[in-house]
DNA sequence: CCCGCTTTGTTGAGAGTTCAAGTAAGCTGG
DNA sequence: CCAGCTTACTTGAACTCTCAACAAAGCGGG
């Protein structure tokens, strides 16, 4: 017995469907064409450069970027082929790498930002209302594991 | 002068963020394991179903899909490899390939469907009450180019 | 008619993601 | 204390996607 989506979830599921793809595909070409990063890299650069240090545990990066560890293990080699960050061991547990910003990372970061921020504007925030910015976000936050402890 | 987000922008664009990628990997990951098929894939097989005799031009199906057509090309073979879908040359138009859907395409799709559905609906419907639903659609209806001519 | 532009579609290389497997280190109960 | 489970991370292979380049067919003005 599937509860099968009526004509009007239907329309709703292919209207976010399609509305998230677009604005990830979006903002994803932007940062590509502009500053040769996929979205991913630019996410890890944020995270980092807002940790203490510019550094953080691999697994706590992975955790906030909501990512698999296997993810951001083959980013973070790109990222170091890059100069833009790099893994030191950590002497308290061993099992644990350190991910850091460089100094060039978070210059890449710099240059990248505002071209990224007005996308982003255009992309969502120019779209909505102030209204409907504030039901989005209820929206979002009710969609995310937090706020759903089953 | 870059027009930065503020604190409350910042928060709602991480949480559209995070919520739009979590239920993208949610539905691709459901119908990976359960099915052994992207959601790409799935798109795909739905929108020829619905199509007059299962078949529609590729250029068209790209358009609808809001996919590449070189996406759509690469995804096809697959389709065809797999027994899902075939491809015949266009007889009017020597430049256009029709992408038809097998009877074993469409015996993956009604296999898929339930499973699929009942994602959609853990990941989506049953954490929104109806007013999020309504405001879910008009915002995501603003958000795509046909609502936004300029 | 035909040269050039557009449309349709494919292909190959490069890059990112996923999944499963593997390594190494920390932890824990008997 | 040590066997076994868990945690942290890496690796390689398979797969998908993107981008640029290409081929071939329609189209349209001179």
């Amino acid at each position: 017995m599937t509860r099968w989506l009526d004509d009007d979830e239907q329309r709703t599921w292919r209207a976010f469907l399609a509305a998230s793809q677009l604005v990830q595909e979006e903002l994803d070409r932007q940062l590509q064409r502009d500053s040769g990063m996929p979205h991913a890299y630019y996410a890890m650069l944020v995270k980092l450069s807002e940790a203490p240090d510019r550094m953080m545990r691999m697994s706590e990066l992975a955790t906030e970027l909501n990512s698999s560890q296997s993810r951001l293990s083959h980013a973070m080699k790109r990222l170091e082929e890059r100069g833009w960050a790099r893994r030191e061991p950590c002497a308290a547990d061993k099992r644990v790498s350190w991910a850091i910003l460089t100094d060039a990372g978070l210059a890449a970061l710099t240059a990248a930002a505002p071209g990224h921020v007005e996308a982003v504007r255009q992309t969502l925030f120019d779209r909505l209302t102030p209204d409907q910015l504030h039901h989005l976000r209820e929206i979002c936050t009710a969609l995310l594991p937090t706020s759903n402890p089953s």
